[in-house]
DNA sequence: GTTTAGCACTCATGGAGTTGGAGTGCTAAC
DNA sequence: GTTAGCACTCCAACTCCATGAGTGCTAAAC
């Protein structure tokens, strides 16, 4: 295995990502580098095909690479451009995009960006909440018998929903039961906010118990709320715009987005490229996704993903996802607890 | 234009509908109900196209609807049978999934069991937060120099949106400028919510104002956000899996959703159905829309519609759609007296 | 030992020509 | 007004063939 030889495989990846179509010996050796004859970089090719890098679709086509190919691309091989100044001004504009870089909206454009720069779609799994603790525990009556239970986070999310109870409470009731909520959550950590704990805490109040019962259950709701992993989407349409992938493997796909938070939770550090293989759990043929980690306060916190064809410029997105991560990480880093963000925006996010 | 005709009509939409492929006279003369040979159905074929309701897709081969075929058949020809009452009760447990049949999960609920059951894209467009009034407006301390606002209506919606302020309130401060919402806008109907509005109320604040101005930023944010019709999808891959569909064209739909409203929201009572043509701002091509709408107090308050293949079996998925347009409507109606977040100024309420 | 030119071989691609059949319009008879 | 019969059209599918890109292998050159 040889310098040749590798550049070889460079050169056979770049022009089949450039093309979309098989490479032959003669394109290669044309091109400026390499300076040896077609016949000795088919002997090299026969070689990277025999050690599992390359593949012929059939006998008298050219080359492609193989999933192998890639991946030793990738990891030895190839050299990512660092971001010039300018580009690095592009993208710290994107994500400022209407609003200052916070929460969500930091997230949401990033996505965005992402999905926009690359030509693919993006995937962001925010799982900060779950390392935030409960900073506010509100009970706001709103009408007969119907109260509003509020969480808020030290992260900054804010939920809420409606409660109807059997009877209506007397402000004595209601403080009481607030000052109690206050002082047995606040502070809690959302990850530990189980519904056993809840039960152990409803227990723990007795008598009130049968009557406060919808409202505990309204903070259940919540707080599993709070620990699901947000996902964040965007670009999905360009998936469709790719000819390598298959439409209905794309659609089976953005019908099961929830699936890739086992993917994207994973915990590791630096890039990680994954190749959408049959026997994996990510399942688009001809695909590959590329994640990166954001981390706050040294954990790992979220994801980054870019979902494109397996035919992708690799050293020009590589080092957009690394740009973001790291962007996110500092704001998030330095924006701390102060300013919560848009409680509603979990809903909108929804479509 | 006789009754043989318009048979003939039927019997292609019928067939086409069913097959996919152009009809021939031969079909047509051995359907049963016909009864007359091959050549008097090519002539009244001929007939029906020279009207237009016909077209040929080349020379030799059959017949397929035109727009104005299918929309004569919709309109004068085909009797959508009535459900019977096994399928009434079948809709009704689609509609009553995972809880009761109210809000935000009823009109989930009718979303995915439309799509599920026409094999189609589901919408429904639900406006009727504009119809409603505010019933409370909190503003609830969330940190330092943060606060969150709260706006409940009467239909029931709560939002939120957390807001930082360049001081902190004192309690008197908090409590007057409370009070001073309360009045000012408890009552107030959402629609007349306008930016305007609240820029009066912020102005006859006076001293106040510069200091509040982002809580009252942040309310009528969130106040626009109540006026925005809420769309909500079920089942855009199945418009994949349609044949008759060009992919690209239902990325781009998908990706401009909003602009249906445009067509939704459009008065009318009962049934419309539209045609995806060029022109329209409806655009996939041989796509369709039929749309209904569901009422609350005797005002349109929302639409549901179904998009799928023109070639779609019209005379099963209308009484669907009309069974819950109607359903929707009877349960938004008696539900309005018993709603959650209904309360406070309460009329009345039984019971 | 490595590199190269040359050559025979393979195979996907695409155009040309052919056929079959479905469906039509027209006409003349009923 | 309806029908049978017939000539005609034209798509769809098929075969056949030429083309050319690309290969592997071999033998000579470096």
């Amino acid at each position: 295995m040889n310098e040749r030889k590798l550049k070889i495989l460079a050169a056979v990846v770049e022009e089949y990502v450039r093309t979309g179509e098989p490479v032959g010996s003669k394109v290669i050796a044309n091109l400026p580098g390499i300076g040896v004859s077609a016949a000795t970089v088919r002997n090299d090719m026969a070689m990277l095909e025999q050690l599992g890098f390359l593949e012929q679709p059939h006998t008298s086509a050219g080359r492609v690479p193989t999933i192998s190919g890639y991946r030793l691309y990738i990891e030895k091989i190839m050299t990512p451009p660092a971001l010039p100044d300018s580009e690095r001004e592009r993208l710290d504009n994107m994500l400022a995009e209407q609003g200052p870089m916070t929460g969500e909206l930091l997230i949401q454009n990033a996505t965005t960006a992402l999905a926009e720069l690359t030509q693919c779609a993006a995937v962001v799994s925010d799982f900060s909440p779950k390392f935030s603790v409960i900073s506010k525990v509100e009970v706001i009556p709103a009408g007969k018998r119907v109260y509003v239970v509020l969480l808020i986070t030290s992260g900054g999310a804010i939920k809420n929903k409606a409660c109807r109870l059997e009877f209506d409470l007397t402000n004595e009731q209601l403080d009481r039961f607030s000052d109690y909520l206050a002082e047995h959550l606040e502070g809690v950590s959302v990850a530990e906010l189980s519904d056993e704990r809840m039960a152990e805490l409803a227990a723990a109040m007795g008598a009130y118990m049968m009557t406060m019962a919808p409202l505990v259950q309204g903070i259940c709701e919540l707080s599993r709320d709070l620990q699901q992993h947000a996902l964040t989407f965007s670009g999905e349409k360009n998936l469709f715009s790719c000819e390598d992938l298959d439409k209905m493997e794309v659609v089976r796909f953005i019908e099961h987005k929830e699936e890739l938070v086992r993917l994207l939770d994973d915990s590791f550090s630096g890039i990680r490229v994954m190749f959408g293989e049959d026997g994996g759990s990510f399942v688009i043929g001809n695909s590959s996704m590329i994640v990166s980690k954001f981390r706050k306060d040294g954990k790992n916190v979220g994801s980054l993903g870019v979902i494109g064809p397996m035919r992708l410029d690799y050293a020009k997105v590589i080092p957009y996802l690394e740009y973001f991560s790291q962007k996110i990480t500092d704001l998030i880093s330095e924006e701390g607890e102060e300013l919560p963000a848009d409680g509603q925006s979990e809903e909108n996010r929804k479509g």
